[in-house]
DNA sequence: CTCGATTTGTTCTCGCGTTCACAAACTCCT
DNA sequence: AGGAGTTTGTGAACGCGAGAACAAATCGAG
C-alpha cells in the first residue's frame, strides 16, 4: 500500500544500529579534525567505545563504504552516516518550557552544530514573554500552531514539569509535530505515527545507585 | 571468591528490568498521592507505558509482591521497589561543571525527591567559586577528594564541555567514585567496576530526526 | 463449604542484537 | 606479476528480552 520513496534506501536500519550512527559521526567528527583522513574498523570502534566487529555490521546496514585491507575515509563515511541520519538538512526544533532546564537546553550549542536549529521558545508563564534567551525570544504557548507551520517544524521538545507534559505534547501533535523529545518525567501517549523519546535524569541516578547498592552488598 | 551478601537478595535482575523500576516507581507513588492503595498488573502497567506480562514478569525478580485475585498494594510494592533499587537511603551526589546543563540539575528537584542529595558544585573556573546554587556553594574542583571522602561520595555527574570530561572523570575514579552519569558527549573509558551512564541530549535528536526523515520520505 | 470469577507468577516460544570467525578484496613489497 | 599481510563485509551461533498463554492461588457469593 505504501510506496516505498523512489530511489532512496529502503532498507530499514535496526533500532540499535540508529541509536549509534551519531556516536560514530562524533567520533569521525572528531578524527577528521585532527585531521585524519582514514581509519580503521578498529580504531573507529576505538574511539565509539564499542566493539569493531558492531562497528562492521552496523556500517554494513548503510551500504559498502569501506575499503578491504584499508579501511574508511573519515570523511566520506562521516557524509554517508549524516546523510543517513538526515542531518545534512536543517531541522527546527520548538522547545516548550523555559525552566532551568529549557534555558540550558536553548544554550546548548551542540544542537547547533549538528543540524537542529531551535526557531521558538515557549512558555505559559507570561511574565517571560519577550524575553530573549540564547537569541531567541521566548514566546506564549499559544504561538504554537503558527510557528509550526510557518517553520515546518516537526520536531518538539518538553522541557515543563510532569503536570503539563501532557497537555504539551498532546497541543504538539494537534499542530502537526510527529517527533517529541520528553525530558518531563512521564509517560506520553501519543498516536501512531509519533514518535517519543524520553529522556529521565532521575532514573538515570536510580539506575546507578541499584547498581551502587549491588557493589557495596557484595563486599 | 566473593561472598555474598549475607542475608540479602542474591539474585540479579536483568538490566532491562532495573531500568524500568524506577518507572514503576514513579507510578506507584502517583497512584499513592491519589489515594489509591490497591492496583493489578494490568493498572500499573498502564501507568507506566508497558505491558502487563512485562511487568509482572519485572515484578517476579523482586519477589512475589503481589496476592493473586487482588493486586499490588500499591505501598508496599512501592517500598520493596525503593529498597531494591536503594532508594530507600540517601545518596550524596557531587556535580562536576556549572555551565547551563549543571545548573539546571542543581535545580532540579527531581533528584532530592527521590533519594538524591546534591553534596557539592564543582567548578575549574575560579570566578564562580564562593557563588551559591540551589543552596549549595560553588567550590574549587581540587576539593574533590575531600568533599568524596567526607560525606561517602559514590556517584559523580559531569556536566562539562567533552573536552574536560576526560580529566573529570579519571579524576572522580581517582577519589573512589564508582558511578557517573556524563551528560558531555564523550566516549569515557573507566576502569572495571566504575558504572558509566551516558546522556546525550544531541544523539536522542538525531535519532527523532533519522525516524522523521524516513516518514518524510515513506509519502 | 463449594463454585465461579479474578489476577498473579511462570513457562514457552519467537525475534532481535551481539559476537565470533572467515572468506573476499585490496595494498604493498619484491 | 605474484605473494604476504591487512582489513572489510557477512554467515552462523548464541544469549537476552518481549509477549502470549496458562496453571496456581485468592476472593466473594450462595
Amino acid at each position: 500500500m505504501t510506496a516505498r520513496s523512489s530511489s532512496e534506501t529502503a532498507r530499514d536500519i535496526p533500532e540499535a544500529t540508529v541509536a549509534r550512527l551519531p556516536v560514530y559521526l562524533r567520533a569521525l567528527t572528531s578524527l577528521s579534525e585532527e585531521g585524519i583522513r582514514t581509519c580503521s574498523s578498529e580504531e573507529l570502534a576505538g574511539a565509539a567505545g564499542v566493539n569493531s566487529a558492531k562497528l562492521r555490521k552496523d556500517l554494513s546496514y548503510l551500504g559498502s563504504y569501506g575499503t578491504r585491507g584499508v579501511g574508511y575515509d573519515v570523511d566520506y563515511l562521516r557524509y554517508q552516516i549524516a546523510r543517513e541520519i538526515g542531518v545534512t538538512q536543517d531541522w527546527p526544533v520548538v522547545i516548550v518550557g523555559i525552566g532551568n532546564l529549557g534555558h540550558a537546553l536553548a544554550n546548548y550549542s551542540g544542537f547547533r552544530s549538528r543540524g537542529f536549529r531551535v526557531v521558538a521558545l515557549l512558555d505559559a508563564d507570561e511574565t517571560r514573554h519577550g524575553e530573549e534567551v540564547a537569541g531567541v525570544e521566548v514566546r506564549a504557548f499559544e504561538d504554537l500552531e503558527e510557528i509550526v507551520t510557518t517553520h515546518g517544524v516537526a520536531i518538539g521538545v518538553i522541557a515543563t514539569p510532569a503536570a503539563s507534559s501532557h497537555d504539551v505534547a498532546d497541543r504538539m501533535v494537534a499542530c502537526g509535530i510527529t517527533s517529541i523529545l520528553n525530558f518531563a518525567p512521564s509517560v506520553l501517549s501519543v498516536p501512531n505515527g509519533v514518535d517519543v523519546r524520553k529522556v529521565d535524569l532521575s532514573i538515570e541516578l536510580q539506575i546507578l545507585a541499584y547498581h551502587e547498592q549491588r557493589k557495596a552488598n557484595a563486599v
